[in-house]
DNA sequence: GCTTTAAAAAGTAAGTT
DNA sequence: AACTTACTTTGTAAAGC
C-alpha cells in the first residue's frame, strides 16, 4: 500500500508580490520582449517565463502576480527573472520584494476506484456537491485545512485553494481517514 | 411617513409583480417540458423560499425560476436534464447549472444524484420499445452501477447506452443515432458507456 | 459579477482526417 | 473510428468596469 501522500504532485502554485513602484504598462509592453498588454481586454500585462515556465500579469500599481509555477522555489525564480527584466528597463525593483503564496493546486492518486455515489452519500449530502451532469468531480470542501477537494471515480484527486503544501497531505489524511471509516476505500 | 409607507407599498406591489411573474414562467415551462402539476407547485414551493431566505437578490428572477424547475423535477423523480430545462428557458445553460447549485447548497434540499433509471421510461417511450427493454435497461443500470461503473459519469448517458444494450438483448435493435437523439447526447458517448457496460456484465 | 493567468482531474462534444 | 482541440469544475491575486 503506497501512502497516498506520496503521489502528491503540485500542479500550480499562485503568488502576488509588488515592485512598490508604479509603471508604464505601455512602455514596458513596447519593451519587453513577449509580453502581451491589451488593456481593453485586462488590466494586466502578461509576461510569460520559460525556465521555469510560468505567467506573470504586471499592473499600473507595480504589483505583479505569478501563476504556472511547479513549487513555490520556482515562483521566486520566475520572479527574480521578471525583477530582472524590469531592472533591464530602468526600472527601480526592490532588492527582495516579499511574495505571498495565495493558491497552491495539487493533484495525488487514493490508488482504488471511487464510488462517487456511496462517498456523496457517506460523506453528507449537505458537505458536498456531485452533479455529474455538470461536471464528473465530486466536491469536498475541508475546515482544516481550509481547502477544497475534487474526488474522481478513478481515485485522482485535485486539492485547491491551500497556502502550503502541507495543506494538501493535512487533506490528503483526513480524506483518507474519512473514506476508510465509511468503509469506502476497500 | 406618508413618502416610506408608499415606497412600502410599490415594493410589495413590485414583489408581488416579481412572483407572479415567476410563477407564470414555472408554468410556462413545466408545461413546454409536459410535466405533471405536482412538479409546478414542488417548484413554487422552493421558489417562495428562495424568495424567503433572499437569495434572488443579484440574480435573475428567470434564472432562479428554472433552476427551482429543475430541481423540482428531480426531487419528484422525473428529471429534465439541464439541456432539455434550457431549450424551454430565457436562461443559458451555464447560468442555470450554477443557479441551481447556489439554491440548492442555500436551502439545504440535499438532492441525491441523478439515478439514470429515471430516464428510462421516457426515453423508451420515445423511442418506442418494449417493457422488456425497459426492465433489461434497469437491470443493466443496476448491475453496473453497483461495481460503481456510474462514477462520474453523466446519467443520460448512462441511460441511453444502456437501453441501447437492451435494444440489441432483446431483439429490438435501436441505432446508437436513435437513442443518441432522444437523451441528447452523442454517439460517441453511448459507444463508450455501452462498451464499458457490457464489459462489466461480462457479455462478449 | 466580469475580464486574464496557470494547472490537474475526467466526461462530453465538435471538428478533422 | 481515431485524433485534436476545447469546454465544464475548484482556488487565488491583481485593476477596472
Amino acid at each position: 500500500m503506497t501512502d497516498p501522500k506520496e503521489t502528491i504532485n503540485i500542479e500550480n502554485v499562485v503568488a502576488s508580490t509588488g515592485i512598490g513602484q508604479e509603471l508604464d504598462l505601455q512602455s514596458v509592453a513596447m519593451d519587453l520582449e513577449g509580453a502581451d498588454y491589451d488593456p481593453e481586454q485586462f488590466p494586466g500585462l502578461v509576461y510569460r517565463t520559460q525556465n521555469p515556465k510560468s505567467a506573470a500579469l504586471i499592473f499600473r500599481s507595480g504589483k505583479i502576480v505569478c501563476t504556472g509555477a511547479k513549487s513555490t522555489a520556482d515562483v521566486h525564480e520566475s520572479l527574480e527573472i521578471v525583477f530582472d527584466k524590469l531592472r533591464e528597463l530602468n526600472i527601480q525593483v526592490n532588492d527582495d520584494p516579499e511574495i505571498v503564496v495565495q493558491n497552491i493546486v495539487t493533484s495525488a492518486d487514493l490508488g482504488r476506484n471511487l464510488n462517487l455515489n456511496a462517498i456523496a452519500i457517506g460523506l453528507g449530502l449537505e458537505n458536498i456537491e456531485y452533479e455529474p451532469e455538470q461536471f464528473p468531480g465530486l466536491v469536498y470542501r475541508l475546515d482544516e485545512p481550509e481547502v477544497v477537494a475534487l474526488l474522481f471515480g478513478s481515485g485522482k484527486l485535485v486539492i485547491t485553494g491551500g497556502k502550503k503544501p502541507e495543506d494538501a497531505e493535512q487533506a490528503v489524511d483526513k480524506i483518507v481517514s474519512r473514506l476508510e471509516e465509511l468503509g469506502l476505500l476497500e | 411617513r406618508l413618502r416610506k409607507w408608499q415606497e412600502r407599498i410599490r415594493t410589495k406591489d413590485a414583489g408581488e409583480r416579481n412572483l407572479q411573474f415567476a410563477l407564470s414562467e414555472i408554468d410556462r415551462m413545466a408545461s413546454a417540458l409536459g410535466v405533471p402539476r405536482s412538479v409546478r407547485e414542488v417548484a413554487s414551493v422552493i421558489y417562495r423560499r428562495a424568495l424567503a431566505e433572499d437569495l434572488i437578490r443579484g440574480r435573475s428572477i428567470e434564472g432562479v425560476a428554472t433552476s427551482t424547475l429543475y430541481a423540482a423535477c428531480r426531487q419528484e423523480g422525473i428529471p429534465r436534464s439541464l439541456e432539455e430545462v434550457a431549450e424551454v428557458s430565457r436562461v443559458d445553460q451555464k447560468e442555470i447549472g450554477r443557479t441551481y447549485r447556489y439554491i440548492s447548497q442555500e436551502l439545504g434540499l440535499e438532492m441525491k444524484p441523478v439515478d439514470p433509471k429515471q430516464y428510462v421510461p421516457r426515453f423508451c417511450s420515445d423511442l418506442g420499445v418494449s417493457e422488456e427493454v425497459q426492465s433489461k435497461a434497469n437491470e443493466i443500470i443496476d448491475t453496473t452501477a453497483e461495481q460503481g461503473l456510474l462514477s462520474g459519469k453523466s446519467p443520460t448517458g448512462y441511460a441511453a447506452a444502456a437501453i441501447y444494450a437492451a435494444s440489441l438483448l432483446c431483439n429490438e435493435k435501436k441505432t446508437q443515432r436513435e437513442v443518441a437523439d432522444v437523451a441528447q447526447v452523442t454517439e460517441v458517448t453511448i459507444r463508450n458507456r455501452y462498451q464499458e457496460q457490457i464489459e462489466a456484465l461480462g457479455i462478449h
